[in-house]
DNA sequence: CGCGTCGTTGAACAGGATCAACACGCGTGG
DNA sequence: CCACGCGTGTTGATCCTGTTCAACGACGCG
């Protein structure tokens, strides 16, 4: 964006296909960094068209992962668009949560949580000393713990009220539920 | 959204397939609602399949189809995130020009605008006041002109750079260009 | 030990929200 | 035919949320 601006757009987590979009479109229109090291595999495009071509239901289910990005693409503009900056933060830590716990990636109710504020502020559309504040009142209100890189969700419900919070976007309704 | 917010995360105009995505999530997460009168087709879902089971390449059209749609929700998230008022304005506007001139309904520099301020700041995020104020910046600057439903563009160049507008999103570089 | 990244704090500022009132065109019903 | 109500656009004044700038502290690492 201009300016020396950016836009964060998505977060992916362990397991996902983060560029799945390149199989369709050919001028790529994001970017993609890793906040933490990582695990990389590359899959060539002509070896996934083979397969897809080759088990329809494969299709399905990548088509599916797609949509659901998409799903969450636009619960994103929302947030950006509609809510105030507590708020905001308190959504994306739910979603992170979520999709963390349901790839096994949470203890209880903690888990790692590499994002700094300037991230988060960029994902937010809000400045990194606003979520800092943001951070802070959420912290006195005692719905969440964040030092370091660990998180721990001290209120769920409440977290999930004030970030007006509606895991139905994420399409998760055949794994665990959201408790 | 809460407190009888809403966002719109999406236009559609005529020729689009609004609701793909149900082929392949069970529940829907958003609404869709007319600001014209429209003729609608509606397909069944089996029809589909067995169209795409048939001929793999309208699947890949379709899945083109969906991951566009994916790529213009984020271009949003970065609308809504990052510009100010009277870019996210020109940026949307942008947006709908080219997309009525892909299926020509656009007549020189022209064409039909059916959204009204309210709509505009809902799918903007900002008050339908605000919008009236950065629409009248548009139009002192001569980028626009925007009486009732009819939209001129006196200015595409500019306007294009106000709104920070990069037409590469929208995928459409098989068909014309964006001049 | 020194440096860079990240988090935290304070003060001043500004962009946009909010509230309220008014103008205008249009369709409806009296 | 006119009165009325409604939706939409327009304007002004005030308030507030979040930005910006700047400085400082804590921590990890070479």
């Amino acid at each position: 964006v201009a300016g020396g601006k950016r836009q964060i757009s998505a977060f992916h987590i362990a397991g996902d296909i983060p560029d799945l979009q390149s199989l369709h479109l050919e001028v790529l229109d994001v970017s993609i960094a890793t906040v933490t090291p990582c695990k990389l595999a590359f899959i060539q495009h002509a070896t996934l068209l083979r397969l897809c071509e080759a088990f329809p239901r494969i299709t399905a289910a990548f088509w599916r992962e797609t949509l659901i990005e998409a799903a969450v693409s636009r619960e994103w503009v929302a947030n950006v668009g509609q809510r105030r900056a507590p708020a905001r933060i308190a959504h994306v830590l739910c979603e992170f949560f979520l999709r963390m716990r349901a790839v096994g990636l949470t203890e209880d109710h903690a888990c790692q949580f590499p994002i700094n504020q300037a991230q988060l502020g960029d994902a937010t559309g809000m400045s990194a000393v606003h979520v800092n504040r943001s951070l802070q009142e959420l912290r006195a209100a005692g719905l969440i713990s964040l030092k370091g890189h660990s998180l721990k969700i001290l209120d769920w419900a409440e977290l999930k009220a004030q970030g007006d919070f509606e895991p139905s976007y994420l399409h998760m309704e055949r794994r665990q539920d959201a408790a």
